[in-house]
DNA sequence: TTCTAATCGAGACGGTACGTCCCGTCTTGCC
DNA sequence: GGCAAGACGGGACGTACCGTCTCGATTAGAA
């Protein structure tokens, strides 16, 4: 109306937000990603969905966010040895795939990432992303001394390292028992050890 | 009007069932399944809904039907080395892993299986039992060898084998290239000869 | 799939039909048309929302039709004079204001007709349009007895002939009581035969 | 900290409250009363909804308001004729009809009457009440100069009156063309004339 | 001048209704 | 009985307003 100055306008309130995004996640560990409802969550979190919609697009956009959230980077490679180091990235990514809302969910966001480029990226970015430069520091410290051979193919290490773990936790839907990860740890390194092309120089 | 005597009613016509499977194997590999309408399938196979409803009890249940139509098992191992047999069972699963209609509903398919122990059931029996035999036969076949240890995880073995594969082409959604099956059947090989528990009897 | 004939499918069934309509007409009344909510009509008959979407592009629409359902066309003219088919055009608008329905709801109609002109349309065919031809018709005669002037202005007669009534029960909100009838009747017959321009003929 | 006495703060600003006014003026005559939004409105003034809702307790109250505030109220009646008086009482209701943000508005306005008493009292206030005490005046002034009966029945009177420029304009929603006045004035004239119950005394 | 309290723009909030879409079932009339 | 067509109840989607509440940042009137 007169010439005052612009002040600002509202944020979102940091309570709403947290009682949407704990609402979000049990539905979500409850449900799972398909039959996850925005009118649940905001039913359970005693909020308009409006309220859900002014922060997130989607909800696909509301469930990559709490990946990022409860999702922990794995920390640096710092063991003396290949064994060492890739038991060590192995735990962090057991704990992840172990995490109670997450574990029901990585085949439901694996499923809907193949549709949402948007979606994808997020993973990529908080979760791909830091373990595949651990994996990357991991061998090139190997190689450094002299523990994997130089000619490695970076690309399927990539695959072979943490793939296991996966399968037996996403895809069979069994548990990892006690001593299960050193079992992984030296077959991966052996594995590793091999991983050179036939064409390629020594 | 007459006395005749009632005769019984028709089957499921062959053709209408064909024409279904047909409309439903294109809505899933063009929209996938969360995508897949019920409705599009009847339109697309020119179908009342009716009739696909009184062939498989759900959305979930055609598309389960729809892998073993189209899934081919793998043979039986018949080199006589280990990465022999290796090589030839990933051939089969990168086979299965490109096949058009399957490649985009793999992870849909790990993800309602969760929630669906019909659905995890009927792909355990069709996809998952065959390999697995196959995966135990080659283990044995390389222990009466020599090629590996008596005392190897059987159980770990299984987690292994194909995980690399699946990683590849569902986790990271990158393409198999040509010698990539040469180096993962190297890497698992050596990987497998690792696979011994410390505390068990050579 | 095969030749077969198309054989047509399913129409919306009647008993869906009237008991959206019941339902519809009881809310309206009791809501009038800005409160009433297609949830709550839904909800009330039992029906889902997409069953009446299926029938009535909107609440406009079906409100319309509402009306054409309730509305009783006015009957001919009869009388032998001018104050008598007065008398029996006013009555049949007066029981058309008192429908307990309607009463409620003709200045809702009034208001969305002005933003509407599909509903404004519907409404001159169903009750304008009857109602405006028994006026001419009345006007007519009379005029052909002898009772009125033949320069008569034809449009300002549908001006002044029911709007008394309209002005008593939907603006002023109030009742008619016996006699008021007999009243109007003379008077608008009065009027009407001074309804004639200063510079049109005798 | 001090014992002082509060001492108040400020008041409604007449800057803001008349851009609010303004800004709801043109909303109204843009979209009626129905899709006037009160964001739109406070947006337009450039003003905190919180600043409208301030100063009026809803939507309702705020539009009643407007009403007041452009409306201008009939002068006295003081011709030396019945035609006369009608004349100049209907000049001043057609300019109230046609004014440019009402008369889109008086249909919305008779319908949410209904339902809101706070705002049917309103109108009754202040455009209600003048026009009636108007009719009265003129009626009994021609009562006192002999060109009505004494008998004349008052309440219809009140609904003979005006009800044909409203039914022109609000319902048949058609304009007014030079000339209808003194047409209308006329008949209505001739048809008090009549308005006397045959049972009243002379 | 200083204090103080209501007002201000901005917009988030809980809630309700909108009109659309799909699921799995039901209905109709032909074959 | 099967069949094509498609209506059905139910329930979630994402959007638009309502009238209220929350935030700092102005205003002024009273001391």
């Amino acid at each position: 109306v007169t010439g005052r100055a612009p002040t600002g306008g509202a944020l979102h309130r940091p309570r709403v937000t947290s009682a949407i995004r704990e609402a979000a996640l049990e539905e979500l560990a409850a449900q799972g990603y398909a039959r996850l409802s925005m009118d649940a969550v905001a039913r359970r979190a005693g909020v308009g969905k409006a309220a859900i919609y002014r922060r997130w697009s989607s909800k696909l956009t509301l469930v990559g966010d709490l990946i990022s959230d409860v999702f922990v980077p794995p920390g640096a490679t710092v063991a003396e040895t290949l064994v060492g180091d890739l038991h060590g990235l192995m735990t962090s990514f057991a704990a992840l795939l172990s995490t109670p809302q997450l574990s029901s969910v990585m085949a439901d966001l694996a499923s809907e990432a193949q549709r949402s480029p948007e979606l994808s990226q997020r993973i990529e970015e908080t979760v791909g992303g830091p373990y595949r430069s651990r994996i990357t520091d991991l061998v090139d410290r190997a190689i450094g001394r002299g523990e994997l051979p130089p000619g490695l193919d970076r690309e399927a290490a990539l695959d072979l390292t943490l793939s296991s773990l996966y399968w037996r936790v996403v895809v069979r839907r069994l548990t990892l028992k006690p001593g299960d990860l050193d079992l992984f740890a030296a077959a991966v390194a052996a594995g590793l050890a091999a991983l050179t092309r036939a064409d390629a120089p020594t």
